[in-house]
DNA sequence: CTTATCTTCCAAAGCGCTTTGGAAACTTGG
DNA sequence: CCAAGTTTCCAAAGCGCTTTGGAAGATAAG
């Protein structure tokens, strides 16, 4: 069923088809009415090839897709990705993967430069803000999930992650630790050292600086944060409490508490960022796990919005957005016992 | 850059340009060098949308991609997806998710009548095979991963999930084990399903019928495997030996162990099915993990490579392929002792 | 030298849509 | 009743590529 068709089948041109069905104001009420009910029947699907070509635009989205292990496949990137899809779907638009594996970015060079994508979307970007010079220079419009430090000329959406660890951490002080231990992301992402330095200025604050070792960084998995945890908390200047970058870590820990013979939520209070993941909800654990919380999922929506607003013609200066995640407060903490 | 310019650049024809880029046999050797050499100086890159219209075939394969949370937004299909994607860019082919929310296949049929791909890959299909029904009347080439039991009119790549379970259980009987229960995954899924009869069989040949609730059935989290675990050691007539669905479940498994002071390898044996995900290996549990073996990975980039074949003209019924999964014999399991 | 056969190239016709620049019919105000 | 809008529709020109159906020149065969 092609456009041609319909228009014979209605005794009507294409252009007067076209655009009745694309909503513009110079066809009248009946027409518009009666085209609309025969492309429904006849079941019509404007080709969006011919679309595409005609208009100059894809109504695709490209996401920058890192395929190596050594980068963002993991739950945080799926629930990213399900949030941005879902939206996108809603505005019309398509989700397309560009496989890029280690520093190949030809994947997303050919969908860029065959126009078959209108927008870039990178989820994750290190702190050397290649990526972005790399789509920059590509000259197509992009929208980053995260922040590159010293530099914000482009829409992005990111959470606070200063806050992240300095919340909490101000909390555990608050609650009478001193002895307070991270387990964060990788360094080479920007809000790995963002959450870095909440927590050196949380403790700085009441004059403390942490002992060499304090700060653990690795992967986010639950393999990691056990490894982390256990040999932080053999240590002789035993930490009593652990911020984490990740339930997942936060689930390593508590295996390495159980391990132990160290009871979360009494030996050792511990706290995490919360991305929501659905299968590893901070309710369940036990004890409940205190948060920072913040739906990367939600976050997937809202870049898909900024998207939409950018390819409308918004400016990036207009859509940089910055979430704070907020602390709920947990069984998994508790006032440091006088010993 | 567009063809024509290109063209008119080399003084040749838009037709000898075309052939030449595209590898046609009528044109010089000469002409052909002096052709790519210009594209390539000249960056030029045909425009999809237009070569897609012209053809009639859009070089994208779409992939149904569940956003809801009840089904497979999990590492595996992440797993699955970066392997896809990463052959799929070999072979010239992009990846386009089609979110699909709960019965809600809108955006597929959108993407699949629009001509915006040219073939549609279901990566997890559930025994009803309502998927395969729908994306049959939509008539357009699919490929499966995963099968629907009793109907196999299409591609697919599956594993013998009946092996899966078969020869890890047959090898604990060897081991002296009798009390084996199962962690399994969703029941509506058709691995499940033939996972569960592997173990059934096994049991039956030595005339063993497994007591009510050995086959313990959920998604596959590391969560799930905790509860699980935690409720069939907790019994009187507690197993001996647990075989598992995923090594997300083995993960949560262990910890139950820990938890209630019992040792992996010893007090209790137990196995996996591991896809191989890249945050978890088998290898380094503790003790190690026994597993059957078979990398999702590579099963996405096998489905990339039917997809490919299926579209360069092979048959469904060449295009049936069913892999194996090894049994690596690892310290999580061990003869059972006479108490 | 003529005819048949390759080899190499090209003009032109689409692919299915959007959009421009009117034209025809219908209203309105004077 | 006429001129000046308004409203509603349409013919035709692209968008940038592929492909068909030759044509011209070079080569081989008779």
């Amino acid at each position: 069923m092609s456009l041609k068709k319909l228009a014979e089948h209605l005794g009507l041109s294409q252009t007067t088809v076209s655009r009745a069905l694309n909503g513009y104001s110079d066809v009248s009420k009946e027409t518009r009415e009666r085209v609309s009910i025969a492309a429904k029947e006849l079941g019509y699907r404007p080709n969006e090839s011919a679309r595409r070509l005609a208009t100059g635009r894809s109504n695709i989205i490209g996401v920058a897709f890192p395929t190596d292990e050594n980068k963002l496949v993991d739950p945080h990137f799926t629930e990213f990705l399900s949030g941005l899809a879902e939206r996108a779907a809603e505005h019309d638009y398509d989700v397309l993967l560009s496989a890029t594996k280690g520093d190949d970015w030809k994947g997303l060079k050919r969908v860029v430069s065959s126009r078959t994508v209108d927008l870039v979307v990178l989820p994750s970007v290190d702190v050397s803000g290649e990526q972005i010079s790399l789509v920059k220079s590509l000259d197509i419009p992009f929208v980053v999930h995260g922040r590159v430090k010293d530099r914000n000329d482009y829409a992005f959406l990111d959470i606070d992650n200063y806050q992240v660890f300095y919340q909490p951490t101000k909390m555990l002080i608050d609650l009478g630790h001193k002895n307070i231990a991270i387990l964060n992301g990788p360094r080479n992402r920007n809000y790995t050292n963002e959450r870095l330095r909440g927590w050196q200025d949380a403790l700085a604050e009441i004059g403390i600086e942490a002992p060499a070792g304090y700060d653990a960084h690795a992967r986010m998995t639950e393999a990691e944060g056990f490894a982390m945890a256990m040999e932080l908390l053999s240590r002789p200047d035993r930490p009593t409490a652990l911020v984490c970058s990740s339930t997942l870590l936060a689930s390593g820990a508590y295996r390495a508490c159980s391990q132990l013979q160290l009871v979360v939520g009494r030996d050792v209070s511990i706290t995490a960022h919360d991305d929501e993941l659905p299968f590893l909800s901070a309710m369940s654990f036990d004890p409940p796990l205190a948060v920072t919380r913040s739906s990367i999922r939600a976050a997937g929506r809202e870049v898909a919005s900024i998207v939409n607003r950018y390819l409308l013609g918004e400016s990036w200066q207009s859509l940089q957005t910055i979430w704070q995640a907020e602390l709920v407060y947990r069984a998994s903490v508790a006032p440091l016992k006088a010993s």
